[in-house]
DNA sequence: TTACTTACTTAATGTTCATTCAGCAAGAGG
DNA sequence: CCTCTTGCTGAATGAACATTAAGTAAGTAA
């Protein structure tokens, strides 16, 4: 696991001469790329500072020295990505999203950060609680947005008419797959042979829009099925 | 927080009369209850013995004399709720998945239990994984079932015709149930006024289910609205 | 009464952990 | 050469925890 032996004093006799004597570059980067990994691996909660500290080949404190405690750390980790990973908004935002599914097939270890820590976090007290409540409002309006570009306009009305629930069509069906990708990455992650994450978001999104379209008035339609 | 004294040598004076003295049946039920809500409330890492023993006014070892480890608390915790729910087989199961979705918004803490701990399980060595997994895989198995019956045998065949990722529609669509549920539990335990579990279930049901009978051959119909 | 079982308690043990503090080393700028 | 900044180390602290072991108290069965 470490190139360099993580002793602080180099043994006295020669330096190592190529491998990354100490980057002068951001090490405030690496530390937060590492960190985010094994949250990812481990989730928060289970996740120590040393555990981050080792993979790094430093210190529990070497790391406190750049985030001043863990929850800084976490917090840090999740606006990392936030800046990062720009959405497009608008209707082709439903095609980014199934990309997306299908970009998070290849990254177990980002997809397994976000699916642990949204869940972790609505426990009491967590500190990136807030983080996710707001992170999910704003991707419900932008993907209902997306949702109502796509079913074009002579639908846009129906789908904005509020159902006894207090919600829109548009808004359910936003929130339908935000939920459904979450829940996708959980049962992936558990059993990737068993799940396709980009088809079945591809597949959800496709029927919620058609449903969206078809609807006339009234509640569920479709007979059901003995 | 303590009805009674929760120190060891009662006051001599005198017994407390009426509240619970100490109950003959079985006290290993009331520490699995408490166990699950305090678990639902702060997640499994998250949660220490003394925290649950507190709840019930004794101490951490009176907790593990029921139950030998934390772990194996955790797991009867989960199989209990697994004996407790039978959900019906067959067609009525759909209907049966909005019930419930009803239900649990009725429930938060058993909701915040399961959605914390399937995320939770899915980081590495989780004590719950396997059963996590195996849950996951004999729901998808009973969802396919139910949804195959609801579409009508006309278009069994189709839906049960593999796509390119090797699985059914069918399957898929089963699959996006689940993941749909899941998802709105994490949404809904963050932000309740913003999401009706139920309706978006439904919603999300109605929609696969009148996908699966509309496909005909060939891959994702609808025009993209540009 | 005696023996057994149930349901604990108290005390101790050994870890693991986040966080603090003081100091050191090495490059950068003057 | 001096000084400042960056990036750490080592050591210590104190808290939180799971788990073990041994003992106690009260009910139950004989």
């Amino acid at each position: 696991m470490s190139e360099t032996t993580p002793t602080g004093t180099p043994s006295p006799g020669g330096d190592p001469p190529s491998p990354v004597p100490r980057k002068r570059v951001n090490r405030r980067e690496r530390i937060l790329r590492t960190a985010a990994e094994v949250f990812a691996a481990q989730g928060f909660n289970n996740t120590s500072l040393a555990d981050i500290a080792a993979t790094l080949d430093i210190t529990p404190a070497g790391v406190l020295h750049h985030f001043g405690s863990k929850t800084e750390l976490l917090t840090a980790v999740l606006e990392l990505r936030d800046t990062n990973d720009p959405a497009p908004s608008g209707a082709g935002m439903l095609d980014h999203l199934v990309t997306t599914a299908e970009r998070n097939a290849a990254r177990p270890g980002t997809t397994r950060l976000y699916a642990v820590l949204s869940a972790e976090s609505a426990t009491a007290r967590h500190p990136a609680q807030d983080w996710f409540r707001d992170r999910y409002t704003v991707l419900r309006r932008e993907v209902e947005e997306a949702v109502l570009d796509r079913i074009g306009p002579e639908h846009r009305e129906m789908a904005n008419t509020p159902g006894p629930d207090g919600h829109t069509p548009a808004h359910s069906a936003a929130t339908a797959i935000l939920a459904a990708m979450d829940g996708l990455q959980v049962q992936w992650l558990l059993d990737p042979e068993s799940v396709d994450m980009a088809t079945v978001t591809e597949l959800v999104i496709d029927a919620l829009v058609a449903r969206l379209r078809t609807t006339e008035g009234g509640g569920p339609s479709g007979p059901v099925q003995t």
